[in-house]
DNA sequence: CCAAAAGTGTTAGAGATACACCCATGG
DNA sequence: CCATGGGTGTATCTCTAACACTTTTGG
């Protein structure tokens, strides 16, 4: 048992985390096995323990209930809505994430009867403020997918340019001239060529190419703004 | 007394007023009174009652602390370290705020002694982690200053353009051309003209504008994106 | 009439957009 | 040899950046 003088609200943290899956972009959700929802769905997260970081938090509770573990992550923003949880008072640190689905797998586990990816158009009835939050979290995507390399984030290490004209098509649902998307990216300077390309495709093989994320560091500190 | 399962943090709400003093950038600082940090200068902030909104929250903190109340609110983030209060685990909930230091004056107290406006390159030794506070949501301002129209939360509701530009000049740092800069600012079609200019100036009075919000609503509906 | 800030247009250059064909590969 | 997506260049247009003088007002 714990005593305070004054009333303490539970803090949790729950992540949006987005991934391409097949050329769609989805949101990783969790079925709840315990109440309250129980058997609805949720984003993953759960309560922050005393000695833990918030940014901590939100990487056990994501691996603990999904098996994803590198990820892009950043802070979304807090709700605290009173009366957000049936149960008492939780304030919740959202976070906003980015899982590169061509080297993750998922599992269920602990509070989790099992973890899945949701298309955005087909989202279940979420738990909670849940639906505001996914809703918040998209729009920041497609806020900063065109003036920060989060795209990169969505993709393996090597990539081709189409790849990644697709994935803005799909982000931000209108399409981009081949041309001057290329020319474009390619000038940032970011993306460098590797001497492999594709294989084992019906037609001209892709090159690859990868980002270059210490430049764009160093780049970032003399006042480079990235764009697309 | 009030017990729980399991250990609770404490919430609270701090926040970042900034506004525009005789032409300079000033952050809005309160005086503790308490320990711990007593005498120190901090944001201005407290914690989060059981029954309130964090919003309203952060919204009367500002009100007992320091008398202002008409201003532009959003959230920044959360700052949740383990350790960040010599008290207990407590974790913040922190907002970026503008006032219009036109039509306000201050007052002190609770538990601040005293509430001042500071200078950027002058600012005291912060309590807890409120340095990195105001340096994110420095960051927040100047990098949505010329994406969103959060200039005009500074300015009295009737202002010059000369105004604004000093404005603009002022918190990012960088001189702008006067012809280019009304240019853009009034091809927005958000500026409306009023029937009054400027009074008791030794020179060509100025004329007065105004900032249409609701133009600029109906036009963030279609998707308009302000840039200056 | 002097000092001080307000107001106003044009030109050159950079960056964005629109657009169509040939190439390489596997089946 | 056919189907499929990969890769490439140019012309136009729009937007940005640079730049200097006249006007109004109060003292």
């Amino acid at each position: 048992m714990f005593t305070y003088k004054y009333p303490h609200p539970a803090v949790a943290v729950d992540c949006a985390v987005f991934g391409l899956d097949g050329g769609a972009l989805k949101v990783l959700l969790i079925q709840r096995a315990l109440e309250p929802f129980a058997g609805a769905w949720a984003l993953p997260g759960g309560f922050v323990k005393m000695d833990e970081d918030l940014e901590t938090s939100a990487r056990r509770e994501l691996q603990e209930e999904t098996g994803v573990t590198k990820l892009y992550l950043e802070q979304l923003r807090s709700y605290g809505d009173p009366g957000r949880d049936p149960r008492e008072r939780v304030i919740t640190v959202a976070w906003f994430a980015i899982v590169n689905l061509f080297d993750h797998t998922l599992k269920a586990d602990t509070d989790a009867r099992e973890a899945r990816w949701f298309g955005l158009d087909s989202l279940p009835t979420l738990a909670f403020d849940h639906q505001n939050i996914v809703a918040d979290a998209l729009a920041r995507l497609r806020g900063k997918l065109r003036y920060q390399p989060l795209g990169f984030e969505f993709l393996p290490k090597k990539f081709t340019l189409t790849q990644l004209q697709k994935l803005y098509e799909t982000i931000l649902g209108e399409p981009m001239d081949k041309r001057n998307f290329r020319k474009k990216i390619l000038s940032t300077g970011l993306l460098v060529p590797l001497d492999e390309v594709e294989s084992g495709v019906a037609h001209r093989a892709a090159q690859f190419y990868q980002f270059d994320a210490e430049e764009y560091a160093r780049l970032q500190i003399r006042g480079y703004g990235f764009e697309i």
